[in-house]
RNA sequence: AGGGCUAUCGCCAAGCGGUAAGGCACAGGACUUUGACUCCUGCAUUUCGUUGGUUCGAAUCCAACUAGCCCUG
């Protein structure tokens, strides 16, 4: 027993209900938390199952549980950003600003009323203070997905608070304590796609929260030439194939957005390769400062593998990653992330 | 008005008398925190502009018609 209180945030999923189960086994003070974060006409369906899965899951492992009014933080730093970025021809990770802002900040800050020591979660990912003094989340090693992707962002304060208990085990583990302590959760299918959005539609989604309507323009190719209509810049991100219903013989890809012209620009796939990569807002992490002679790996998006760069700064806040192979599709609004060895080293968004 | 050329899936395009390649697009599926990429599957067989003819057999040869393009007035 200890005398620590951390608070957890609970989706009535596997993950976060077994690290309450093991927090409270481990001796903490456990308090469970949902977030409401609701938007409305939208949904209200899955936050309402999300509420209700993990009370049932704090009643059973005996704790108590509390539901924070986050809708209008979220809807604020998540939902507005979202859509913001799409208009502005950009392609949003919205789940990095939601951990950052909503998932650790917003709770960070009640963690007063609630006398808390600790944040923690169900993600598959590590923390560690490291030799020069920093924390830095690395992903735990049987983690199928990377889920280190997403969690960049987050401050040196908000990680020196944070417990992610499930990260040093697999998920099969996890499953099967899930199934030890009876929860009837252990088969739920893992999350994914956008939590406000569960039907997927967020071109309507955008239109009808972002008070936006979709204006059609032209489709050109590299040189200038006109060869089709777009259904809206907010459709399309860069490396896209699909979707485009332009028949140019060869596949063609999305090269350019351009919000001011309101053109899409199509062109050939080694057109979007590219080893240089520009970036702003960074977010030190394992390190805390630039150095051009350190090498690391570089994540343009959460599925890839990642490519061996170097970090440099160039403006007060741009940041130039040289990549030592060409990367394709660089995406702003994505995020590229940097590691060093198996930490997270930091991260920022690709302009 | 004469002359020539062309008409094959949504787009492009093989085919040259023996029973409709392929690419793109599209649809469905897998994967996925980008409706992204990638991968898998499907996609003209009462059909090759229309109508006739030749032939055992035609998208392939012939004729007329229709449409488009080009040249000449």
């Amino acid at each position: 027993m200890n005398n620590k209180t951390v608070i957890v945030g609970m989706s009535g999923g596997v993950d976060s209900s077994v690290a309450a189960y093991l927090l409270k086994k481990q001796g903490y003070n456990v308090i469970g938390v949902t977030m409401d974060t609701t938007v409305a006409g939208a949904n209200e369906e899955n936050v309402n199952n999300t509420i209700n899965d993990a009370k049932n899951v704090a009643k059973m492992l005996g704790i108590s549980h509390y539901v924070l009014d986050f809708r209008d933080i979220f809807k604020k730093n998540v939902v507005d950003y979202f859509i913001e970025e799409y208009k502005n021809a950009r392609t949003p990770n919205p789940c990095n600003v939601c951990n950052r802002f909503v998932k650790w900040q917003a709770l960070l800050d009640r963690f007063e009323e609630f006398g808390a020591d600790y944040v923690a979660t169900g993600h598959y990912a590590r923390i560690d203070k490291l030799s020069n003094g920093r924390y830095a989340i690395k992903n735990s090693i049987t983690a199928d997905k990377d889920q280190t992707y997403a969690l960049y962002n987050l401050t040196q304060e908000q990680l020196s608070k944070t417990i992610m208990p499930v990260g040093e085990y697999t998920k099969d583990k996890i499953r099967e304590i899930a199934k030890e302590i009876g929860l009837n959760v252990a088969e739920k299918p893992d999350s994914q796609d956008i939590c406000f959005i569960p039907d997927k539609d967020y071109i309507a989604f955008i239109q009808k929260h972002g008070n936006f309507v979709p204006e059609e323009g032209n489709f050109v190719t590299t040189e200038g030439k006109i060869v089709g209509t777009h259904k809206g810049i907010t459709n399309y991100t860069i490396g896209q194939r699909k979707g485009l219903g332009i028949a140019m013989g060869h596949p063609v890809f999305v090269t350019k957005i351009d919000k001011n012209s309101n053109e899409v620009v199509l062109g050939e796939n080694e057109d979007l390769f590219t080893d240089v990569v520009y970036v702003k807002d960074f977010n030190f992490m394992a390190i805390d400062s630039c150095d051009e002679t350190k090498e690391l790996l570089g994540k343009i998006r959460y599925s890839h593998k990642g490519t061996k760069c170097r970090l440099k700064q160039v403006d007060e806040n741009v940041y130039e990653c040289k990549f030592e192979e060409k990367v394709r599709a660089a995406t702003p609004g994505q995020a590229l992330v940097l590691y060093e060895g198996e930490y997270v080293a930091g991260g920022g968004i690709i302009i």
